[in-house]
DNA sequence: ATGTGGGCAAACAGCCGACAA
DNA sequence: TTGTCGGCTGTTTGCCCACAT
């Protein structure tokens, strides 16, 4: 690192807030934060899911309920910070929340609390490394698109054009490439500078590195790394079974005191290594789906904090049932997103026995194409995108309901609805909860998530 | 990594054992562990401060106390298992613990549980790397003394007498050095080889290396990093609060089933970074002392987990107060070991709120160098090795106490002790430390720490 | 006894266009 | 359009000894 072609970031007070375009183009099309302020329901189970895949641990069936912790709490927000690690730059959020008592959960919330979609930069190209990129025998190549359209124009009556690029990472470092446009045929190359900057990220071939340039007109330089084989270390300060502890005991005790709690969430342990899907039977139902133009289904395949809103429309205003098709965003390659169509094969506790009446993964799911083998099995309701394939008002019949949906629900984020609406809503979304956990359907023979929809009337 | 003097460790089993001289050669003088099967004394506490060390953060005063979990644990030893960082060779180890219940504290136990000292290996030395030896113009210069009596003797009728050596680390991975005797004057060097080594542990002037020749002709080869600034990362897993929490819950947890839980053991985390003590008056003190030869006082600074023996003999059979002199064991530059001498200023509760009547650190001492400035100003008492001055039969005065020490208890590792003696000692271990916890010492105007002795029959 | 530095040769890093996919 | 290679050159690595401490 002791090269000219690095530079340390400039002091610039005690903490430096880090680029939120960056980390977001970092962190991908499907990841995004919600609103700092806004409410968001918290899972502890998915909390617990990364945990065990960051600790690469299973987590021990030793561990104890905390019976005074439900599945899921409501929050308040406070706090969301964006970081980088130091060693790998692997992205990470910081969430302190502030579980809502259930006066709080009463008072009326704005409808934009469903949180803004990751906007991905305009202005920025991500290109895999390939051997040649990340050799000490040459530069970096630079797609010819990309340099266009990203760095700064060259002067071309220069022979051979060339400039000085100083693009800073998300720890404020500053890197110096030399870029110049040579060869036959002519390509925009990076030359000087760009072996230090690979050395240094310890980047091979498969990584990609992505150039942003913003409306300040800075360039900034963030890496996404393959999906190599997690090294992911014991740790060496906290036992898996005490991490998992910690979790549910920081959760339950601010969930008892009404007291914040600090959270790390990772976006890059989202991805997948999950069992393969069994078999599923194609089933086609019916069903009405309450969409609005402004909701954003783009969910991250393993938030386990999300907006309340998010949870709201999807727990309580979505119907769905075994045998519905469905669409799923993933993110490509390419760092782009594309929908994966799959079919629900089963509504079911993930963990009857730790996360009782949990949605938390709930949705049993089938995936259409046979690539889609490695995907999740098992996905939760806000995440998918139901398919309406009929008509959506009214509902052609009630899906084995006693009595069709409630009026006045459905219109829950209605711009015209009352504060009354809001908080009956709200005072019922609660009950609702906690008349699942207090149900016991043994002996029916019927899980009630066979049920496509829980009428809280029913209970 | 690429270069032909580096071999990865052979598959040889799914686990491989981790070389037990080499982790505590790594690991230094200074650190012992109990003995598997053993009983021993663990301390959350203690738990907690190398939690808070090695996320940097100290423990939140939000973090809510266990009022079931006392100071300290009386557990059995299921298990340790030592453990090398991957990334940077920091031994550490794992040790599964499970709390006893006042039925199997009362079963009789062997006297030989006190823990082998850490036994430095003795074909070994250690060098702290100068500028040339980690510079990329040159090797390694072995000391003659150690080359001598550590590496397998050269073939001097060959000119120059060279030959090569292939030294393993604590992960198993070979590693291929040229040792060579040239130079004029003649000298051992490593020279090819040696840079791949340095390079890939990342060693830097200052840092030092360790070679050990076993019993069994193996070369070992292991490194001890030299103090620099700790890097410590914020974990981005688990927030340090949750850590907490964590290591609370999964002690509290345990103790109340008596089922097993998993702790992280990191000598490194030893190293001070405590505030400079205070100003000490320096008060003689006369006392007794029941020093045995067996007894081995070389204590960890910082173990919180230590044979029961050793805590029953420094707690209950050893009389400190303030203004005693004492010795204890420090570790040396030169990874040796050396006393340092200081007077107990204090004898107090490191942490009256949370951790009321603990024995961790409730020491409170002056050291007499004045470059002692930067040790703990607090100890535990078995970590010390009290002076005595005085014959130590029979004790001149009996400190204050109502009646002398009870006859029978003093010989609690009395070879000709019955099992009946041994119980009934334990018996009144436990029932003192309950006591202690029971009273209630406000409106005495004194401390019950100020008192030199607790007499169980005074309670 | 051992740390540092000059001399020197071999290896590597890294810039170039040629060529092919 | 862009990935890889041979050619070429400047820099670094690394082995040797001299010399100083």
């Amino acid at each position: 690192l002791s090269s000219a072609d690095f530079c340390p970031p400039p002091p610039e007070g005690e903490k430096r807030v880090l680029d939120s375009e960056l980390w977001h183009a970092c962190a991908g099309p499907l990841v995004s934060l919600p609103i700092v302020g806004s409410r968001v329901v918290y899972f502890p189970q998915g909390h617990s899911e990364q945990v065990a895949v960051s600790t690469n641990r299973e987590v021990d069936a030793q561990i104890p309920n905390y019976p005074s912790l439900p599945p899921q709490l409501i929050c308040q927000l406070h706090n969301v910070t964006m970081h980088a690690d130091i060693e790998t730059d692997e992205v990470y959020a910081q969430m302190t929340l502030q579980p809502l008592n259930p006066q709080e959960q009463k008072e009326a919330y704005l409808p934009a609390e469903l949180g803004t979609p990751s906007k991905q930069p305009t202005n920025y190209f991500c290109k895999t490394l390939t051997a040649s990129d990340t050799s000490t025998h040459g530069g970096f190549s630079v797609p010819r698109r990309a340099a266009e359209k990203v760095f700064p124009p060259l002067d071309f009556t220069q022979q051979p054009p060339a400039q000085e690029l100083i693009a800073r990472d998300l720890h404020g470092n500053e890197w110096k490439f030399r870029h110049i446009f040579r060869g036959q045929p002519k390509r925009h190359l990076l030359t000087t500078g760009w072996s230090v900057f690979v050395s240094a990220k310890r980047l091979v071939a498969g990584d990609a590195v992505l150039f942003i340039w913003n409306e300040k007109n800075q360039l900034l330089l963030g890496i996404r790394r393959a999906n190599r084989p997690q090294p992911v270390m014991p740790s060496s300060v906290l036992s898996s079974d005490s991490m998992h502890l910690g979790l549910l005991a920081a959760a339950a005790h601010a969930a008892a005191t009404n007291s914040r709690f600090t959270i790390f969430y990772n976006p890059r342990y989202h991805l997948d290594s999950c069992a393969k899907p069994s078999g599923h039977d194609i089933v086609s139902f019916l069903t009405d789906d309450f969409s609005f133009a402004t909701f954003n289904f783009s969910a991250c395949p393993s938030d386990f904090v999300i907006p309340l809103a998010k949870y709201v429309k999807a727990v309580y205003h979505t119907r769905v049932s075994v045998g519905m098709r469905f669409r799923m965003l993933f993110e490509t390659e390419e760092s782009s997103v594309r929908r994966y169509m799959g079919t629900i094969t089963g509504i079911s506790d993930l963990d009857p026995v730790r996360w009782q009446n949990s949605h938390w993964r709930s949705v049993k799911v089938g995936w259409d194409e046979s690539t889609a083998g490695e995907k999740q099995p098992r996905v939760s309701l806000w995440e998918i995108e139901p398919l309406t394939t009929f008509p959506m008002y009214p509902s052609p019949f009630p899906l084995r309901l006693k009595r069709p949906w409630p009026s006045g629900l459905p219109s829950f984020y209605g711009m015209k609805e009352d504060d009354f609406g809001i908080n009956s809503s709200l005072m019922w979304l609660r009950d609702a909860d906690r008349g699942l956990q207090s149900l016991n359907f043994q002996g029916t023979g019927v899980s009630p998530w066979m049920q496509p929809r829980l009428d809280p009337s029913m209970l």
